[in-house]
DNA sequence: AATGAATGAGTTTTCATTCAT
DNA sequence: AATGAATGAAAACTCATTCAT
């Protein structure tokens, strides 16, 4: 019998990738990264230890794939929205917003892990790049609603939304249960939009 | 010669005690709980191993003092900015937003250290119940302040103001070099108060 | 289009096995047999893994018919030698040093695999063997040419003459640029016979 | 109680290091570098695997002292060898070539390891450096010898009398049981000199 | 009180070998 | 005949913790 064509094995081979991305995602979002070990991800993603090896290179390399992977889908999300036809400015702010706080409440795991690793993991140097460069593009991506906005320093102001968000990250992580994330909303769409929730 | 007095014994393993902790907290700032081992500390610290394990009994047990230790440290810059009189709550906000960004350029270890830990450690249940409470105790003291500003949601207000400030210490994280902390603090004051720097 | 014929699979298949061998030669040569991994081997032998398999039942299987193979040429040279016609004995000796140093100039890379076979692997008992087998029809090559040499001893002298040579071989591995090859030649050769260079 | 003063404790350690080093000789020697994990070395010489490593930083530098290790032995074989007085230079040969005979039945692991290290290891550049410095200091030793004897060439016949050692020591490595060590010694001594046995 | 030698479980990583396709 | 995905045992190495001295 014939091998399997090389579509099916591509196919298959990005399937197994996503399958330990995710399961990755998963751990260092919950654990860290320090304290997930190979075998905890490769057990959660239904594989080998060896295996696993035959997709990334080390554990290292593992984590940097994870981390472009969980902001890919921060930054889609906001790109999503950032294409959103006729909305206005002050529209597109309140839009996101929502989209950054409906993240954090069905995507826990991917806040935990952005977040944890921003901070946890700045020793190694690969990953910090990683880090820099996605956060920055995300923050690109805010700017351009503070440029539309009117706003005078709209670079800063970006920034400053960002850790707002990142804040908020912070706090629902030590608290997810009984953190006001709602009132939170509210209270910076207020700040930035007259708004009746 | 006479045998010390008790007092004096209490005051040396104080002293002992502050030596392991400032030891651990700077090494766990700046490399991170799990790649810090003990011996490392135990070399900082100048004392040997075995004797640091009649301070601490764990690893953890050092890990949860260490986050008493820190927090203590903001707190208390904090409450000397609260304690100083004569001064309008503009003011106080004014100063409290000087006191905290001061520490961020001067104790960037501390800084990286108490948020890395909120982050890090969530997953140690011991560690995660004394950052819980520091954090809270923390938050009432900021609460304090937009009660006198006459605040409508001071709690509310108080969670804002603090996720601003965790926020913003993770980005000068990221790249303490480039970042425009004075910037930033400008901006968050004219947020809050009608402030010419 | 007609099946191949038996003798053409047959001649395939030992193709197959040769490449597969010159493969593993080169790499056990240059890297040792530990450091070679059957991964490595079947890339330069341009096949997969587990066809290689179809070839070779085990690691150490291969390894074994490399040895044969290895010596094999070693053999052969002499081989040649030694059916020169019209050569005395003296002629036929300093033929077959110079086969030998022009083999060591020539194929280090077999020399090397040769000599750390010899002795890397005497700890895998079917190696072992095979090597005892084939370095024992080497000396029995050399016996001939001393009994032809009138020696008294001449099972002796050829396993003095061998040692030389592996001697030779081991410190031109050690430092094959700075090695006097053609000096150590002219020295041996003048210990047995009258030999001006 | 006092801890134990810091004489007792290099003591302690340099019997230590000793301990191990036999170890790792013994099995290095009779199983190959490669082939001998640090587990068993560390079961061999009775410590736990972690304290091996307080030691020795990794393997490869183990192996490197073990190195070192084997070759003083061989050197101050043929040191004493050499200074002993009122020996001709013809009973200095005999008594060297004695001496490394002698090596060869009763440290027999200790020739396998030198020998194999110098071939298979060339793969390890500290290694190799470490080989070539010992091995050369070796020469030298024999050198003297041969510039006594009014050799012309006492550099090569070092050369040419160590490949004789080591092309025998391959030899013996191959079958210890069946080889002719002490035929072969006299023929070389009645090679060299004129000896009867 | 003080030391650091000692342990062993746990970590990341490699690789010969098998087997579904 | 041919592939390379898949496995899992084993390797080197680390480190929190204990304990004899």
């Amino acid at each position: 019998m014939s091998p399997r064509t090389k579509e099916q094995l591509l196919d298959l081979k990005e399937a197994r990738k996503e399958q330990i991305l995710m399961a990755a995602l998963e751990l260092f979002g919950s654990k860290g990264y320090q304290t997930t070990s190979i075998s905890e991800i490769a057990k959660k993603a239904e594989l080998s230890k060896g295996l696993l090896y035959n997709y990334f290179e080390s554990k290292e390399e593992l984590l940097n794939e994870v981390v472009v992977f969980a902001f890919k889908e921060t930054t889609e999300a906001g790109e999503s929205v950032l294409n959103e036809e006729n909305l206005t400015a002050d529209e597109l702010l309140v839009s996101l917003v929502d989209s950054y706080f409906l993240m954090m409440k069905e995507q826990e795991e991917l806040m935990k892990l952005v977040l944890s690793l921003a901070v946890q993991v700045s020793a190694i140097p690969s990953v910090h790049n990683t880090i820099t460069m996605v956060y920055n593009s995300l923050l690109e991506q805010l700017e351009v609603i503070f440029i539309n906005l009117g706003y005078e320093n709209p670079k800063n102001e970006a920034m400053l939304f960002g850790a707002i968000v990142d804040g908020i990250g912070i706090q629902y992580m030590l608290d997810s249960e009984g953190y006001p994330l709602d009132e939170m909303k509210s209270l910076i769409l207020k700040k930035y939009i007259d708004y009746e929730n």
